[in-house]
DNA sequence: GTCCACATGTAACTGGTTACATGATTGG
DNA sequence: CCAATCATGTAACCAGTTACATGTGGAC
């Protein structure tokens, strides 16, 4: 139940089509809550039905023709609610982690060479944020909602970090048993 | 498609029944790869026709009676080869961080608390971990898959501290907004 | 015998993904 | 006028979740 308030999220900051808010998720909110476009029109649908947003006018409505929507009070207070409603962590669900599991059973060979391509698709996104931060959050100047946005921001640059430091230490192990195993019996 | 390939982690590990495995998912493999037992038992079916498990003999099949199943070669070999496949990292996605954001736009009132309680759990869980750590991987003795085994816990080792840091100074950051509003008009 | 815990399962629903359909606008 | 791109949408599917159904065996 969380697509719908991240809609509503971006809407506030900005009125926005379907497909202006599907290009503002690929670059911002969606490097934590990512989503499709046909998500977004059908969420679309439904939050304009519950009375939260409306469609602006100065548009006629036709196939192929923009229509940017707007939150209505209704929306606001909904995403207020949410916001503040407690809700449980979901717990962790990491496909890269079952591998190094199975790997403890059935080996670890095949297995380095994607290590090292994870790793390097961290490394990039690391980049990328803080190429972000020092864009948008410059030392000094901070509003409150600079604040909690750049708190945020800095949630992503540490979760990169920590893959990075990890799969560093992943491919250390990998290749030494490879190392190990290729010395005791070439694979 | 990661659950079959949990699941033949863990009969690997141990021939079990589709309850036994459900509890062991409780406390080992389902601290980063969670399912219960109705997912289970339906994807126990699947493998089985797929001829990568069978139910191991000595148990007469009836409702309510127990069933084991293990492993075949082929579902080694299945296991082997999703182990190495290049998979793509999915994406972050985190209703913790949308919330922050959206607090960003309709304000932290009510927050506090929530995060409170996130803060709190991440601490039993850490806690837990460590338990485990100690329990399961004292210093010294280490086979190659205890060390493979100890690296994905060292993950969530790590990604508990992550969460505890990271939401103290979230705390810190909305109770001062909250302090600022409160002096400002009295909410 | 009744109740409760154990054990296996079915059904309906929800949210996300993939593939495809269709109209409008623009550049050549 | 044709192709490419923009923009909105439909349909089918898949994995995970929630609620419920059914049978067995032991405790009382």
């Amino acid at each position: 139940m969380s697509l719908p308030h991240a809609i509503l999220t971006a809407l506030l900051e900005k009125p926005s089509s379907g497909l202006e808010l599907t290009r503002r998720f690929d670059k911002s909110i969606g490097y934590f809550w990512s989503a499709t476009h046909q998500q977004i029109y059908r969420e679309l649908g439904k939050l304009e039905a519950e009375g939260f947003i409306r469609e602006l006018p100065a548009a006629q409505p036709a196939r192929g023709q923009k229509k940017s929507y707007e939150v209505l009070p209704a929306g606001r207070g909904e995403l207020a609610r949410w916001t503040a409603a407690a809700q449980d962590p979901k717990p962790l669900r990491d496909t890269l982690l079952l591998r190094l599991r199975a790997a403890a059973v059935v080996g670890t060979a095949g297995l380095e060479a994607d290590l090292h391509r994870h790793l390097e698709l961290h490394r990039r996104q690391l980049a990328e944020y803080e190429e972000i931060e020092r864009r948008d959050f410059p030392p000094g100047r901070d509003t409150p909602e600079d604040r909690l946005r750049h708190l945020v921001l800095r949630a992503g640059i540490d979760l990169e970090t920590f893959w990075t430091g990890w799969l560093s230490g992943a491919l250390e192990e990998v290749a030494a048993l490879s190392g190990e195993r290729a010395g005791d019996a070439a694979d």
